[in-house]
This record gives C-alpha cells, structure tokens and sequence, in this order.
DNA sequence: AACAACTAAACCTTTATAGGACTAGACCTA
DNA sequence: TAGGTCTAGTCCTATAAAGGTTTAGTTGTT
C-alpha cells in the first residue's frame, strides 16, 4: 500500500493521485504516442500488471474505464486494442437525403491548388500567416446528386504527396489516403456547426437559391498526439439537415 | 457460482446474463419507478448487496458502471443517490447572447390557452389526436432582449394546475413549476434541430426579418419511467447558433 | 485436404479481505 | 452559542485467488 517504490513508467504521473489514476493516465500517454498499432495487441493483462508493478485487479479496472470510455477495445480471448476513431458522431451523419436506402456515396475534386494559408486558416492549422498549405476544393454526392461543398486545407510541407499525386487517384475518402501515403492517422476531431446564407457559388452547386440557408460545419481534425492535421469548412443544405440529441 | 438460488428480485431478468448484468438491469428498473427520490440515498452497498445474495464487489462494479452512466452519483461517506437530470448537453446552452456575462435570463408568457391537440403535437405527446392539451406562448430573455420564441404543449388533465393559477406566479423555468406543482419529474428528453425560415409573427417577437433562418428545436420531455410529459418548439436567431461536438 | 479434438493464451466472473478516506452528526468544551 | 473532537456509517483503494469462457492455432485423424 506504500506508493514509494513503483515502476519507472509512473514517475512522471502525479504521486498525490491513487494508484489506478496514475497507471491510467501512463496507459493513455502510451497510446496517444502510438506505441501499439491498432492491429498489435497491447500486452497481456499479466504482463501489464507485472511491469507497473501493480495487481491485475488494479489493472483490470484501469483497462476497462479505458474500454467505456471507447479508447480502448477490448476481446475475450484475444487482447486488448487500440480502437481507431470511428467518427459515428460526425455532424455529417445528419444530412438525410431524400432518396433513402440504395444510393451510394461519392466525391469528386473540382480543384486542388497550393496557397498562403489565410489568417482563419492559419489559426485553425496552428501554423503561421501565409505559410504554404494544401487547399482542396470538394463536391460529395449521394448517386451524382451533390449535397455538400467543402474546402479543405493541409500544411505543406507534410501533406505534399496528396498534392503530387493524380486526382482520379484520390479515393472517396481522405483519411485512408493520409494513412496510406504519409503515414498519418486520424485520432480525433472537433466539430462546430452554424448556419449561413448561400453565396452564389456554393448554391449554384448544390443547386439551390442564393441566400438560402446551408449548414456550415468546420472540422478540425488531430492526429492520435494531439497535432492538427486538417482543417475543413463544408457546407450544405439547411432544409436536409436534422440532428438529434439525447440528454439528461 | 450457481446460479439457481439467487434473490427473488432476480427472478424476473435474464438468466443467461452474468449477476452483475441481471443486477444492473434490476437496478435501473427500480431507479426508473422511482423507488428511491433524489433526496433519499440508495441503501448502503452492504445492504444492497445482501438483498441480492451477492458480493459488495460485484454490487460495487454495477454501482461504478451506472454512475458512470450517469444514472446514479456517488459520495464517498454520503452514500449513493439517484441523479437529477441536468440538462448539460441541451441544444439551447448553443445560443450564444452577443451581450456577454453579467446578463441575467428571464421569460414571458405571451398567451396560454387549451386546444384541441393538432396532429403533431398528439403524436410527439403519445396521445389521442384533438385530446385537450394546455399551450404557452412565451418568450425567453436576455436581460429584456427576446432571444428564443417557445411553445409548449402539455396534456390534460394531468396538467390542469398548471392552467389554473396566476400567470405572474410561474417561475422563469418551467421543470421545477411541475415538480412543486403536480409533482412530475423531468428525467430525460429529445431534442432535434433543424432550420427554418422565420414566419412573420417569429420575426417580429425576434427582432428580425421575416424570412431570416432560424434554428428550431424541438423537445420531447420525459419523465423517469419514459412517459412523455412536455413537448415544445423552440425557436432562435440562427445567426448566434453555435454548437461544438467533439468525435472520435 | 478436410475436419475434429485438443491446448495455450487471453480476457471474464465472482468472492473475499484488509485497510483508508470522507461525511454527518453527536458530544464536549470554552 | 461557537468551535473543536470523536465516532459510526459510507464509499474507496488495492490485493488475492479460484474457476469460467472465448479465441486462435496445433495436432491428429480420416
């Protein structure tokens, strides 16, 4: 019950905190820092508990508030894992289309080009006024149908290969193709929704009237360590636009 | 570790599921009939694990799990108590008033009336459609600025009390009127968002244009055992709608 | 090559115990 | 009356242990 000796992994944890408090926060350090892959199985309860020289009830306890709390997955009989983000709360999810069931998803890239970052641009990425970034100019569509404009932006030189690469070779979706050519993994984002009126560009796009209402969602996503990899502004119908909330 | 002899209160739950599940769900049923208020303290875990047959450590990882949930709050040598809704995550906290910090919050009621309940409120109150149902008109403020138009529908007779006394004598929030008053408890609700364009009675009571977007809000209030208690919608100035989530 | 049976490794369930920390109220003292 | 001290009651921390279930792979048989 002494907290003098214990492993060197909890030094740098608050000594004032209980012991369940410490090895929890180590254990979010270790995945934030990508120690285990999310296809690598963290180490068995066992060992783990071995190695902060602490009771595997201790641990047990440490790992599944790590599981609640969806940071962790965890599967009898074959380890514990490293869950990647699923972004099922996404704003996103709340356009409903009218079409309904067998409609299929789809992007296309009207423009792709390299810019001084403006000033909410530059704030949003955490890079200086003007540096270079990665500005992509979006449509995605429900079977050819748009329903959303954005406009996305990546610091250079980082992203540069996504600005090398052939257009048609740009998949559907943008975070595998941050995983597959820079090696960079989404973990987390912040999502903030307000309403605007259409300026003429967007609503000849999304083929309505200008001036009328769209949804503005501004996306900044980080990676697993916390560091802002994208930063995006879309925008889309008001009228299809539905989201519900529980709360108590 | 059989699990034929176990407390009668078990007997109506699963028995394939483990003890610790069938005595959670045991105690959400109870929590939801209200068998303990949110003054009076459930009974020690001693007690509460006697009365099931179980272990204090099982009992106390279901006790963990539904204040984790936020059913229940627990204090270390207080005891365990049911947990009030707070209404955290409502959509209205969104509204962000120009006007900043020391403003205080009020409301008007414009009319109150009994009607016949339209379609759509019938549906959302789960009762009979042109059954009477009392209405508010009101208007909620910033420091005299009009911010958010409301109305409410709320069925009869059940809430015949709060038809019959004096306007000036309801407070600025409605949930504690019902439970001084007809001594219903709001324990959870719905909330949808969606935006419209201001008709020209909203304009004018807002302080806009009509044909402006507004944000609506529609809530469904419910009370701990599920019953639908209150519907309202609630509409705002979509201009100082802001709402943040953050996903992964 | 296909299938079944076995096995090791991993997480899960339940109980038990010893001691610690916090709160509210009773009691005592000034 | 005001303020401290004590104490019973309650939840919290941490460990230990015995047995169960699930998974993935290995081994053996056909």
């Amino acid at each position: 019950m002494t907290r003098a000796s214990s492993s060197p992994a909890l030094a740098q944890t608050d000594q004032r905190l209980p012991l369940h408090a410490r090895v929890k926060d180590d254990l979010i350090r270790r995945v934030r820092a990508n120690e285990w892959g999310s296809t690598t199985p963290l180490p068995p309860e066992s060992a783990l508990a071995e190695e902060y020289g602490i009771s595997v009830g201790t641990l047990r306890r440490v790992l599944a508030e790590l599981a609640a709390e969806g940071l962790l997955e965890r599967h009898q009989g074959r380890g514990t894992y490293v869950r990647r983000a699923t972004f099922q709360h996404s704003l996103f999810r709340f356009f409903r289309m009218h079409g309904g069931t067998g409609q299929t998803p789809g992007s296309r890239i009207l423009a792709r080009n390299t810019q001084d970052a403006p000033a909410e641009v530059a704030k949003a990425l955490n890079v200086e006024e003007s540096s270079p970034v990665l500005h992509l100019h979006r449509l995605r569509l429900w079977d050819d149908t748009p329903f959303l404009v954005e406009d996305i932006w990546l610091p250079l030189p980082q992203f540069q290969p996504i600005a090398n690469i052939a257009l048609d070779e740009l998949g559907s979706l943008l975070y595998p193709e941050y995983e597959s050519r820079i090696g960079l993994i989404i973990g987390s984002a912040t999502e903030e929704l307000s309403v605007t009126q259409a300026p003429g560009e967007q609503a000849a796009l999304l083929n309505c009237q200008a001036g009328d209402p769209l949804v503005r969602i501004n996306r900044i996503a980080r990676t697993h360590t916390g560091d802002v990899a994208e930063y995006r502004e879309s925008y889309g119908l008001a009228s299809s636009f539905r989201y519900q909330v529980e709360i108590n």
